[in-house]
DNA sequence: AAAGCTTTCCAAAGCGCTTTGGCTGCCCGC
DNA sequence: GCGGGCAGCCAAAGCGCTTTGGAAAGCTTT
């Protein structure tokens, strides 16, 4: 069933069926009542490929996929993904992905812009001056960046949640817990989010007089085993840490892990606070210890950045437009007051 | 530039420059170089949305992505999805994903194949006598199966590696080592491939008069976790075997792991074989101790796989074809003899 | 030399939608 | 009672490609 033939069995003409579905003024709400109600019984499906070729968009948001060492994106890619997808699939958008390794990453970016096979592009995982940002900039093509960039010259679409924000109020229960030496399991530098959450911390301890040693901060790929060695470590030290916060579920799992091989508990002998990016396959508050969190769930972000790449295609949506969504701290069982015997130690030889 | 453009700068019909290009005979040879040549000195780019509406063709092929607990294909997802972008990118394709949670799983395929918007579909991880496939050989649409089913009363066109033949002969050179109380690390059961794999091991067991007895398998999800966790267990006894094969690298550097806590060492107390699906980011040459593996790249099965979905598409593929990949058994350091003591404990008290 | 093939090209008709540029009534104001 | 404005509809012209149904030219065949 195509628009002609819908049209001529309500005896109208396919000018004010096409516009009575798609919802222009020029049209009596009758009519369209009575195009919209046939056009249900008749299972009427407009036909992407002539909508694109009349309308000169090709239907389509594009995403450059790196492949290679950049395994610890993949979780929280698909999670991401899902996200575009569920919005995508309701509103005549497909998802046309172009993997590339690093090398040629640019000339990917280049090809998907000249080729003109995209209405838009969304950009994941900003890096500092990211040159992605600044190419798609220049050409013109809609696009929004999920997370941030600092170092460009302009301004720039995008949404992000608010990284320093949650950590600098992680950071502050913590101390108010009575934590003095807290320690950071972080991504790896050059990442906004990453810095970001540094940023937060270092805020909240300087509130308090208080500094972040060098040797309490780490910065990694945020796998499991990266959180687990980076923890055995720390926490291997004397002066070990009374809590600590780290940046993925992955990380923790690590931590954990660590903590049970050194013989430690949470949160007796470690507060543990980390950031969930909400994956249906684990559970921060299924853990052994329930684990506190400072949350916001990546789907829902990949969804509005569909909806805010639909509407910049429609040109709803216009300039550098800044999305910044708050986080929630979420306190479970993982936190606790700071043991004693760290108080004590820090009388007898005070930093 | 499109082709009416083209073909006036070139004083032929758009028919002829068309034909040219595409491939057609009836075509002189001399105007075919003139044309093409043409249409790179202008930089010609036939409009996608154009030609899908003319060859009724979407041009797309479409994959559902189940999200959800299925993680532990995220990895490999990713790689595969690779693969099938660098044929795609270069063939008129678009690969469109449709997300889904696994409740709506079936709800998202009858949609694919109702809509028609997706010229073909692919199938990942098919479990035994899998309901997608039998969806789809009645719907009409052409697909393909990465993996295969069994227990269906039909057949399908699938790609698939050989599992059996692999741990077939990963367990024998084993055996022709010495070793006799070998265990299995394997995938979950219902997936094909694990079952393939577990039968490959089982045979060349028998060949030898030997079994493979229930405790020294193990299935799972296949992450780094659960094979350390397996792995714990499994030589914790005191009767532990002397060799492993495992399914996944990700299981394999969980072993690795827990080897290490044991205080236990690889070849020497352990040999180790695992299946490798060829990752960029884990090379398993370059581990400590270099793993033996039965190797077959999981990225060039995405592409062949896109290859013969597009001729599937062009239907110069037709009928059930299906296609079993040899794989390759890597030796390297991490396999050796059966230990001793192993040999002695079993003189004492033999099973 | 006429008829019949081939070879090589072309004009034009779609594909199914959007959108431009009217056209027709009808109501309003004067 | 007449011009102007507006709501509601339509015919037709694209969008850029593929493909059908010739047609012209050059050969071969009888």
């Amino acid at each position: 069933m195509n628009l002609k033939q819908l049209s001529q069995k309500l005896s109208l003409s396919q000018t004010t069926v096409s516009r009575a579905l798609n919802g222009y003024p020029e049209v009596a709400e009758e009519t369209r009542r009575r195009v919209s109600d046939a056009a249900k019984r008749y299972g009427y499906r407009p036909s992407p490929s002539a909508r694109r070729l009349a309308t000169g968009k090709a239907g389509m948001i594009g995403y450059v996929m790196p492949t290679g060492d950049a395994v610890h994106i993949d979780t929280h890619f698909i999670e991401f993904l899902s996200g575009i997808g569920d919005y995508a699939r309701t509103h005549e958008l497909d998802l046309a992905l172009s993997p590339t390794n690093l090398e040629d990453e640019e000339a990917t970016y280049r090809r998907l812009v000249a080729a003109h096979r995209v209405d838009a592009v969304y950009v994941s995982s900003p890096t500092t001056a990211d040159w992605r940002i600044r190419l798609l900039e220049k050409s013109g093509l809609p696009y929004i960046v999920h997370g941030r960039s600092e170092g460009l010259d302009f301004d720039f679409p995008f949404l992000d949640i608010d990284n320093e924000g949650a950590f600098h109020d992680a950071t502050r229960l913590l101390l108010q817990l009575g934590h003095e030496r807290i320690a950071l399991l972080n991504g790896n530098e050059g990442q906004t989010f990453a810095d970001h959450r540094e940023r937060g911390m270092r805020k909240a301890l300087t509130a308090q007089g208080l500094k972040l040693p060098e040797r309490f901060v780490s910065r990694m790929t945020m796998t499991e085993e990266n959180g687990y060695r980076a923890a055995r470590q720390l926490l291997a030290d004397s002066d070990r840490p009374t809590a600590l916060i780290c940046a993925s579920l992955m990380q923790a799992l690590g931590i954990m892990r660590a903590v049970g091989d050194l013989g430690l508990s949470i949160p007796d002998d470690l507060s543990l606070i980390s950031h969930d990016d909400v994956f249906p396959f684990l559970k921060p508050e299924g853990f052994s210890t329930p684990l506190t969190t400072t949350c916001s769930p990546i789907r829902a972000a990949g969804e509005r950045i569909a909806e805010r790449l639909a509407a910049r295609i429609a040109q709803t949506e216009t300039g550098p437009v800044g999305e910044v969504w708050p986080v929630d701290l979420i306190v479970r069982g993982s936190v606790g007051r700071a043991p004693q015997q760290a108080k004590t130690k820090r009388l007898v030889s005070p930093a």
